[in-house]
DNA sequence: ATAAAAATTAATCAATTGTTTAAAACATTG
DNA sequence: CAATGTTTTAAACAATTGATTAATTTTTAT
């Protein structure tokens, strides 16, 4: 009933373990050897099902970024209101965070290192229409007038900071690892409860 | 005139070509010849003055730590109300993050990574006192109600992942390059503003 | 059952890695 | 100047890297 008893085919069981290594250590941090160890096959076998570590990695790295922008996809082109939309875009993305807690740094280390690995990040049309949105509720007065980028970066900051900072936290703050679930969890209330202050009263 | 008419001896050298490399790509992307080259002296010598990559970056790596922690342990046990010390704060927080945009990335994602490769660093008594205040605070009703953890994620996070998340934004939300520092800072003035309003309106 | 195709393996490849060596260049001191 | 110590160099080291090979096992189809 653990986790090992998965069989899978071997192509996925490669993409999974590739996922797992390549997340947690980067692209640099990762030998083809590492992949191959955590999927439990041969090393040849990873150039087999995809032509080389760099070409796998582009596959990862796409599915995780599609992972991070699917989820508020549909979220963020939905017709309701700023006052409900922001609070349930930031319980999603909390949502996916804490399921996947290093995704955020990957996504942002690997991006920053390696952009050229970083194939076809089609500029979600769901974030412009969420942008025009915030712009429109700017000029009807609904809330505080500001850049809607500014919105966005408020948004993404408040959440995705806490589980970016784990270790610092713990250490800086004396924070319990085994709770920080909990911490998390009370300041995404926090976050979401001073964002939307923030924005509606004024 | 410009940068590269600083001879220094070859040991600074060495340290501050290291010091950009590893920042830009980690200690797993680095090479010795990366830095080697980047100092333009001979490989060897990365090893005759430091004993080997390790211990270079250690001292790299420690040192990036102790700018983070040096330019607010003075201001942390100051003693001013909150009101005053918070936007001073961040407002240094911002000015060194400004100055040296990929610190945080450098910070978070190799201490991620390599946790081993971090010595000694010491949780500044001077951050202990700033949570002490922030407590009392809370207690005599000065400030909106919570864990002291809260604050100190409050500010790093909307001061730090301004210059984490720069090219997601820049992609997201069509922002130019080249003015991302004035982004930077309205966004400064904004969150600034939310956290004090957030901490004492309430 | 047998042939063809696909999947897997161990062994090996050249290139690059961090590090060391031994000699050369330079500087310092008597 | 000679002698000594320090710094720098080119060359080489073994180990590891991503990738390929050619042989073997397993699967599929006839």
């Amino acid at each position: 009933m653990s986790e090992e008893t998965v069989p899978l085919n071997t192509e996925k069981r490669i993409k999974e373990a590739a996922r797992k290594v390549f997340m947690e250590k980067g692209f640099d941090g990762t030998t083809s050897r590492d992949i191959a160890e955590a999927a439990g096959i041969n090393v040849a076998l990873t150039n087999y099902y995809f032509r080389s570590k760099e070409k796998l990695f582009k596959m990862i790295f796409e599915d995780a970024h599609r992972e991070f922008f699917h989820e508020s996809h549909e979220l963020l082109q939905k017709p309701i209101s700023l006052r409900e939309k922001i609070p349930q875009l930031m319980a999603a993305d909390f949502n996916l965070f804490s399921k996947t807690p290093n995704l955020s740094l990957f996504l942002l280390a690997e991006r920053h290192r390696h952009p050229e690995l970083l194939a076809s990040v089609e500029q979600p049309s769901a974030l412009g229409f969420f942008l025009n949105q915030i712009q429109e509720a700017v000029e009807q007065g609904e809330i505080r007038p500001m850049a809607p980028a500014h919105v966005l970066q408020l948004i993404m900051a408040n959440v995705q900071f806490v589980y970016l900072s784990k270790p610092v936290m713990v250490q800086c703050a004396n924070l319990n690892p085994t709770t920080y679930a909990d911490f998390a969890g009370q300041h995404q209330q926090l976050v979401t409860d001073m964002i939307m202050n923030y924005l509606f009263n004024f």
